[in-house]
DNA sequence: TTGAAAGCGCTACCAC
DNA sequence: GTGGTAGCGCTTTCAA
C-alpha cells in the first residue's frame, strides 16, 4: 500500500492524498472518499519515504558509557519519554567509552541522517582530540550533558557536582562532624570534580581530606570499610561519589557496629531509588538526572528547530534522608 | 554530497558508483577514482535514500516495560551489542507495560519500515488481546522473550523460570532449611511461575508454603522481614523472586540479628551484579538474561534472513555465593 | 564492465 | 482546491 494506491481507490490524484495527510485544505467530500480508503487498509505513509524527501526520519540519539548503570538508564529514560512523545524516534548507543565504538555509532546515525545527538557524561569530550570525528558531527545539532564538543551546533546541560558535593561536606561538617573521609569511583572529570568539592569544604574548616578509591561499583563501598578497619583510621563521616558506593558503605558499617546515621553519617551521590534500598535510607545529593535529561532533550528539539539556545548549569540539591 | 556529485568528479555513471559502494565488479582503474573523491568528501551514502529502495533501515526495535530496570536494562545492553555489531540500528521502547505506549510505539515503528521487534517479557502477551495491533505486526519478525504474539512471524525464547525457582529451593530442603518462605514480587505471569515453583518444591516435601508479597523492589525485602519478625515467625530460609528484594531481605535480616548463610539462607533471583552488593554475597538463580538476549537478537536475524527457526527454551542455573 | 533510465514512495511547486 | 510533474538519493534492470 502505498500514495499511488490509496489516490487510485480514492479517486483523487496522488497531491491530494499527501495533502490529506498533511492536513492542508481539501474539499469535504474528497477528504472523506481518502479517509475511508486509508482507514480500510490500515495504510501508513512511508517514513522513509517522507524522510527522503524531508531530509528528517525524526529520529535522535543518545550517546552514553553503559545504560546498565542506572544513572545512565535514568537519563535514557527520561529522554526517551520527552522525545517519543513528540514523535521523535529515539536511539540509544551504548559506547562503554570505547572511541571505535563511539566511532561507530556516530557514522551510522550520519548515515541516516540523524536529527540530533545528545551525549551523557563528560567521558565524551574525549571525542575533541578527533578532527575527522568533529568535522563530520560538524553542522549536526547536540547537546552535551555535562560535557562539550568543539562543533558549531553544540550546546551544553550542566550540574554543578563540585558544589552539589561541598554542600553536602559542608552539611556535614554543619553537623559536627570532623574526621570524614571520600570514597571516588573511578577518575572521570566529572568525579574529579565531585571529589574537589570535598576538598574545598574540608580546607576550607582546616580539615584534612583522606580519600578512598575504587574502580568497583558494587564492592568498592565494602573495600572502603575494610581499608578504614585495617587502618584503625577514625571516622565520623563518609561522603561517596556513588549512591551504590555508599550503599555498601553503609551496609559495611552496620556490618562492623557502626550505627549509620548516628556514629557515622554516610551520604551518597545521585540521589537514586538505591537510597530506598539502603537502611537507614540514604541521605543523597541530587544531581538532577531526570531535570538535566528532559532539559537537554528540550534544548535538541530548539536546536533542530533554528531556536536560539544557550548553554544552562543546574545546581544540585542535598536530600536528606537518615544516613546523615 | 551525493551519488551524482561523486559520479561527476570521478568522470564515471553514478550507477558505477553504485556498483563501488556495493562491491561489485569495476575496473580498477575507475574504483580508484571513485575512492579518491570518496574519501576527499567523506562521503557517506544515504542509508534513507537506500531504505527506499530496498526497504530496510537496517534498524530493530527493543520493546521493554522500563530499562531503569536492571534485568532489561541487561537485555537491552545485549541485544544492542550483538546487533550494533553486525551493522543493525536498535531502538529501544519503554512502554511502562501500557497498551497506548506499547502502541504509539508500534505505530512509529511501523512508518520506518522496521526490520524485526524483540518483545522483553511476558507482559506483551496482552498484545494478543487487540487484533488490530496482530494484524499490523502480522508478516513483520519478531522474538518475544518469556512470551508470545500470535502473528505469523513471531517465534520464542524462552527461560524455564519455574524450575529455577524449583531447583533453588529444592537446594535449600536438601540443605536441611524446612521453614522457607517466598518473597513474590508483582503477580505478572512469570514471577507467578516462579513462585509455582516454590510451591511444588514445598509440597513434594510435605512443606507448607507461606507467601509474602509486595510491589516495592527497594523496600520489598525489608517489609517482608518486618512482617516476619512481627508474626514470630520461624523462618530458616527465604526464596525471592528478584535480586533486588532479596539484597534488602539480607540486609533487614542482618540488621534484625540473623547470621545470613548461617542461621538463615537468602537466594535471589536473576544474578544480577547486586549480588556481589550482598553482604554476604548472594545466592541467585541465572535465568541467563545475557544468553537469552543473544539468541533473541540472533534468532530475529535469521527470521529476517528467511532462515527457518524455531522457539528456545533456556534452563536456569543455580550460582551459589555465600548467602545460601 | 559501463551507463542510461526507470522506479522506490513521498513532498513541493506550478499550472489550471 | 486540485492534479501533473519534478525532484529527494539511491538500486536495479537492460542495452551497448
Amino acid at each position: 500500500m502505498n500514495i499511488y494506491d490509496i489516490a487510485k481507490e480514492a479517486g483523487v490524484s496522488i497531491s491530494t492524498v499527501s495533502k490529506y495527510l498533511n492536513n492542508k485544505n481539501i474539499r469535504p467530500e474528497l477528504k472523506q472518499r481518502i479517509e475511508k480508503v486509508i482507514k480500510k487498509y490500515d495504510y501508513v505513509p512511508s517514513a522513509v519515504a517522507q524522510g527522503l524527501v524531508s531530509k528528517s526520519l525524526k529520529m535522535v540519539a543518545v550517546m552514553v558509557v553503559d545504560i546498565q548503570i542506572s544513572h545512565y538508564a535514568a537519563a535514557a529514560y527520561a529522554i526517551d519519554k520527552t522525545l517519543s512523545a513528540l514523535g521523535y524516534r529515539v536511539i540509544i548507543c551504548n559506547t562503554l567509552g570505547e572511541v571505535e565504538n563511539s566511532i561507530r555509532y556516530i557514522d551510522s546515525l550520519l548515515k541516516i541522517k540523524i536529527d540530533g545527538i545528545i551525549f551523557i557524561g563528560s567521558i565524551f569530550n574525549f571525542l575533541n582530540k578527533y578532527d575527522k570525528v568533529l568535522a563530520k558531527l560538524d553542522k549536526i545539532p547536540i547537546i552535551c550533558n555535562n560535557g562539550h564538543l568543539n562543533t558549531s551546533n553544540c550546546y551544553s546541560v550542566y550540574v554543578d557536582d563540585k558544589k552539589g558535593v561541598y554542600d553536602a561536606v559542608k552539611y556535614l561538617i554543619n553537623k559536627g562532624r570532623k574526621k570524614i573521609v571520600y570514597i571516588q569511583y573511578l577518575a572521570t572529570v566529572s568525579s574529579n570534580l565531585k571529589r574537589s568539592g570535598y576538598e574545598e569544604a574540608l580546607l576550607e574548616h582546616g580539615l584534612e581530606p583522606v580519600i578512598y578509591h575504587t574502580d568497583n561499583l558494587m564492592s568498592g563501598g565494602y573495600e572502603a570499610v575494610d581499608a578504614i578497619i585495617k587502618e584503625n583510621r577514625e571516622i565520623d563521616a563518609v561522603m561517596c561519589g556513588e549512591d551504590l558506593v555508599a550503599l555498601a558503605c553503609i551496609s559495611g558499617l552496620t556490618t562492623a557496629g557502626y550505627k549509620v546515621g548516628e556514629d557515622v553519617d554516610v551520604i551518597g551521590f545521585n540521589c537514586s531509588s538505591f537510597t530506598n534500598l539502603a537502611n537507614p535510607k540514604m541521605t543523597s545529593v541530587n544531581n538532577k538526572i531526570e531535570e538535566t535529561s528532559v532539559k537537554s532533550a528540550e534544548l535538541l528539539l530548539d536546536v533542530i528547530n533554528g531556536k536560539k539556545v544557550s548553554d544552562v548549569t543546574f545546581p544540585c540539591e542535598l536530600v536528606i534522608k537518615k544516613s546523615a
